[in-house]
DNA sequence: ACGTTTTAGTAAATCAGCACAGTATTTTCT
DNA sequence: AGAAAATACTGTGCTGATTTACTAAAACGT
């Protein structure tokens, strides 16, 4: 070892000359950052590929020396292990895969999920992972979701804002993958959502306690197993003593302002008409919010609305938007946590459901109700 | 060949059998879905896994019948080749880098930025690749995006919404992969952007079309090498036969409300205050009209507001924002197709800025002036 | 001084594919 | 009929890492 490491010594010094004519001969003082391999790294330092190997792994059958001294030549020669070589062996790629279909079109500009993934992502590279987004139509060939997942050799699936009845998506779930969901609870399956009894009561509370009593509600996904927040704007307006008319609660979709504004015309046209209207999402709100202006009626004034989500750029409009404000931060990371988790201890995790609080923002869309 | 096919029909209907013992052994009745190899594909068609691979990959040395024996074999078996071990070979990854850093912080969330990246995403998706975010925090250790670059072996990168004068972007451009770039022309390096020139030019008309003089423009990117926008206003402006006082063209920041907002006090308090502020972009301009709102002036009867972008939430905010639309899904496309010709045809293909058309949108927040 | 343990390193196998060179076998041409 | 050319397939090597099994040398105890 001490020979070779005073070889190696030599034969850097060799290299800063080498490297030095190189700077003369093309006119650019910076080294090409071409790849530099494992092999030539352990050329330089004149040891095998197998302790260079095990060197930056911290294998313990390397001497500090040798340690420290490939580490050295490492850095100096800027190599940087390749992360494709390393998966074909490892079988782990370090990739998530983010399953982010959304059937409103709107993809990564959605308003609530977009944040949701950004803080996913964050986090996920904040623990060495990078994202892969997973489709069915990769180039001409279709595959199905899993097929994807299992061609990239992602380590793990988060799957948010999308069709959760859709067959694919079982498919995936059930597949060999670590699975983490946004907002839907599958089965043996850990997810994170936002408590949105908590907040759907809360916000339910807010309304009855400014005055109102006949109060609509849109709800998001009607195909949705767990459609929390109707139920829980139910529960809250029964424990009030208030029974709620059947044509208060309508279906319509999430994210939607089209089928939104269709809905509140409906709501609109009642012979009793609703003093407040609690809207699916923040979004659809805007389009419920164009129906009631063009019915000629005032917010909040003659109607009150309600959303939910809380995106920021819509409490910057005024009126500002009575809503519920979802914690997209924590919710995206602790789906990345928890994906990796699942991912680096497979036994000792166990599946969950996280739930994140979320928070009343009193705007100025609700008001009392009018006389 | 003949045999051989015929034991492989043999083998074939052999392992039929064997699957369907499996089907009655485990109770599920589909295949696990565990990855099968090009080795266990060759063995199940009894052939050597050179053919196989050629088969799939259309070369012409194999007969039709081979070919489709084997074509059929693996979709039987779902067979997917590994991207991961095909990459290590290849040297190509087909993965698309996408620097995507925002100083404003609002990530994926970015109002414009995130409708761009979605179309060039799509894009990708359907040219066969799969995008990969680059940044320099990669788990415990730091890289520059170059580094992460190449460790990931993207094929190339789109930049976009970032620092064009950081360092480490510089060095990413002079590297050795593909670049296209959004919004930012580098010398010799493909680009795509809004044709804002035009853009701004028809916005400056518009408002001078409703009367107005005094016009005040918030530049949004102060270090940017081409600050077109301002030069088209101040252009226009000219050509008009209006001259712009030194203090009507005020820096700020790209999509930062607080900012606009800020330099928005500042023109309001001027003693011969502008009639009509254009603002950086449509996210900034919330800022700018906030204040506006909070020196009590009405938008658009006391003062006029227009922004830039046109993203579509604020379109269905009221007072609907006047503004001018980037074509987000034409960008994003032109950026992705240009990529791919630049990494798939790398002789062929020519070193451009494309640009793309953008369009007005009168809203109702500019008005005529005050009288 | 001898055998045993520990330490520090190396060679070779492996991952899953692709590409090149090579080899039978058949077909074509003169 | 014999040489040349086309066809269809196989074997080997290589990509860049990790890991297992193995070996040489040093350290140690008796």
């Amino acid at each position: 070892m001490r020979t070779s490491v005073k070889n190696s010594l030599l034969l850097l010094s060799f290299c800063r000359i080498i490297n030095s004519l190189n700077r003369f001969s093309n006119n650019e003082s910076v080294v090409l950052p071409v790849a530099v391999t494992i092999k030539e790294l352990s050329a330089a330092c004149g040891l095998s590929v197998s302790t260079v190997s095990k060197a930056l792994n911290d294998y313990p059958d390397v001497s500090q020396e040798t340690r420290e001294f490939v580490r050295a030549t490492a850095a100096r020669l800027g190599y940087r292990p390749s992360a494709i070589a390393r998966s074909l062996k490892l079988g782990r790629t370090f990739n998530l895969g983010v399953l982010y279909a959304d059937d409103s079109g709107s993809g990564l500009a959605h308003n609530y999920f977009s944040p949701v993934l950004e803080a996913f992502k964050s986090e996920a590279e904040r623990r060495g992972y990078d994202i892969t987004f997973i489709t069915h139509h990769m180039g001409s060939n279709q595959m199905t979701y899993l097929e994807h997942c299992l061609y990239r050799n992602v380590d793990g699936v988060c799957i948010v804002c999308c069709d959760f009845q859709d067959p694919e998506v079982l498919e995936l779930v059930s597949g060999p993958l670590p699975v983490v969901t946004i907002d839907h609870v599958f089965h043996d399956h850990s997810c994170v959502e936002s408590d949105n009894r908590a907040g759907m009561a809360e916000l339910t509370q807010y309304i009855l306690s400014r005055g109102h009593r006949r109060i609509a509600c849109i709800e998001g996904s009607a195909a949705s197993v767990t459609s929390v927040r109707s139920t829980s704007f139910l529960r809250t307006m029964r424990e009030a003593g208030i029974d709620v008319p059947e044509e208060y609660l309508v279906q319509s979709v999430y994210h939607n302002p089209a089928a939104a504004r269709q809905v509140t015309e409906r709501l609109l046209a009642l012979d009793s008409r609703p003093t407040c209207i609690i809207m699916p999402d923040d979004y659809a709100a805007l389009g419920g919010m164009e129906s009631i202006r063009a019915a000629g009626l005032r917010i909040p004034e003659d109607i009150s609305v309600a959303g939910y989500d809380g995106v920021p750029l819509l409490q910057m409009c005024r009126p500002r938007l009575t809503t519920v404000r979802q914690d997209t931060v924590a919710i995206g990371t602790a789906a990345a946590r928890k994906l990796a988790h699942l991912i680096e201890q497979p036994r000792i995790t166990f599946q969950e459901t996280i739930s994140i609080p979320c928070q009343l923002i009193p705007g100025e869309t609700v008001g009392l109700p009018p006389a």
